[in-house]
DNA sequence: ATTAAAAATGCACTTTCGTTGCATTTGATA
DNA sequence: TATCAAATGCAACGAAAGTGCATTTTTAAT
């Protein structure tokens, strides 16, 4: 058994083909995707199924899902030791307006937010738009 | 002519019957509102027409257009001398997932960004998910 | 190996929200 | 009062997310 099946059964995900094969393609974008992306690099799947399993990947901790604001939604592949909580995992994303690319900035983690008496915070998303590094050449 | 009127014309936009009651309902509301809410509040009037009055609004600075996260736009009045300019008057946004309302953080600004080489800001969006003041007794 | 159960996949369809084209009405101006 | 532009209303469309159910594939038990 190869490395990425074992990873998937650890993360309690059982690893056929096709989810192996989404896998390896999230692995290997520098960017974040949308279902369309892995639908145009799988045109012979079913797209509710790559859509069941992008949920399946981020209900067991595998991928997150991006809200950048474009209505449409992304996703990227969690960190090593990733656990997506507040205050420890969530991480700015950055989307450029140009090239429309969404790329996670896991190095630039979300600053503590101090809310006002009685509210409190679960969850966290920070997306800054502009010109990115590519682009801005 | 009202003060309404005056400030509508002030923001280069005529004060028709229909955008003053929008006004006046944006005015009086103390959560974010979402098209649909405008549409419920007025049945008479035709969804097209709410909708462009929102635009409308946006475009001249006197709404400003909020993500936050539902996938559901929601639209609140700007500040008195607002721009919706980064690192100005960019604030925090709070969802509640119990009561399901957003606000408008107007106190808490949007801190700077850090961001990595070659990026460049031209826009940022936080929004906090949550429990609320109201929600969370 | 054979079979039964569970899980994954594929297909067809629905829903929701945003958006647009165009005809009609309203309102400002001369 | 006539004219023109802007606003409104009606009827669609389109993208994307999501669901129900039949079929296929995989797992596990016999
Ligand atoms: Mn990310
Ligand atoms: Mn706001
Ligand atoms: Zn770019
Ligand atoms: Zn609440």
């Amino acid at each position: 058994m190869n490395e990425i099946e074992k990873f998937l059964e650890d993360k309690k995900v059982r690893p056929t083909a096709m989810r192996i094969l989404i896998y390896k393609f999230l692995a290997q974008k520098e960017v974040a995707v949308a279902l369309t992306d892995i639908e145009n690099a799988f045109a012979k799947a079913d797209r509710t199924t790559l859509y069941r399993t992008l949920k399946t990947f981020e209900e067991n901790g595998i991928v997150h899902q991006i809200d950048d604001g474009t209505g449409i939604s992304k996703y990227a592949l969690c960190e090593k030791d990733c656990n997506c909580e507040i205050e420890q995992d969530l991480h700015l994303h950055f989307h450029c307006s140009n090239c429309n690319e969404t790329v996670c900035l896991t190095e630039h983690k979300i600053p503590h937010i101090n809310l006002p008496e009685g509210y409190v915070a679960e969850d966290v998303n920070l997306v800054v738009k502009g010109i990115c590094e590519k682009c801005s050449n």
